[in-house]
DNA sequence: AATAACGTTTACGTTAACGTAAAGCGGGAG
DNA sequence: CTCCCGCTTTACGTTAACGTAAACGTTATT
């Protein structure tokens, strides 16, 4: 273990471009190594990036995703941070329910729509 | 009926901003006529502005809503530009269902973190 | 005439998450 | 030594749907 991998390994692993991890850094979220002026990552590094990727799956934005990482991360893992975990996420389940309700009536309504229109067609090849 | 309005009506009916109804000007989903300088809005521009802004809850972008609106619209309504209509929504339908899909997937993901976090601080507090 | 109330056009600002050059450095192969 | 490959930094470009501000015209009221 405590492998290093370049920053090209990283995008390949990942199926992220070389700008996201560099741009992931600017933001924050990444702080691997440096060789010269090379980046190095390592298996922290890895884990850190699973992390962002499984935020931006569940829509939470970069910042989000920093801050949950950054309420995950710390060995000073108390309490209170890990609460304040929960919170967030629970709040993001709430969001995201709200979500499926919103697409929920979208269904409906398209279907209503729908209908409509195959009536409308219908009747246009009867002659109506 | 044939009524007019003026865009402040516009604005306050729909609880739009009227540069909202000036930027569907531009982009060519409203052509109300002018008396003069301004602009004069008719109950066909009602409708159009309704299908906008339900175009906008069913998630079509300004691009599509204009291309669902003049599929609509033209008095030489024949059955390829209804059936055109219907597959558009259709097509539209399956992209919501595979996003309704996710947004499942996200939120059985979001309770496993939330159970995993809720562990930890269980296990914490019993000072494990 | 001055002011208010509403309308107009023009045009730059906003946000997220990178994409896309441009220009330069370092090192290993030939 | 030269050349190419991979890496680096810097910085402007992109997209959608308006927000916001500036500067000005029109009509009605005071």
């Amino acid at each position: 273990m405590d492998e290093r991998y370049s920053i090209r390994d990283l995008a390949k692993d990942f199926a992220v471009t070389t700008r996201a991890l560099r741009f992931y850094e600017e933001r924050g979220l990444l702080r691997p190594q440096r060789k010269g002026q090379s980046r190095i990552y390592s298996a922290a590094d890895r884990v850190r990036l699973t992390l962002i990727l499984r935020g931006k799956r569940l829509g939470f934005t970069l910042d989000e995703s920093a801050e949950l990482i950054a309420m995950y991360n710390p060995s000073g893992n108390n309490a209170g941070q890990l609460q304040a975990l929960i919170d967030k996420i629970q709040e993001k389940q709430q969001r995201i329910n709200a979500q499926k309700r919103e697409i929920e009536l979208m269904l409906s309504d398209l279907k209503e729509w729908e209908l409509r229109s195959l009536k409308a067609l219908t009747e246009l090849s009867r002659g109506t």
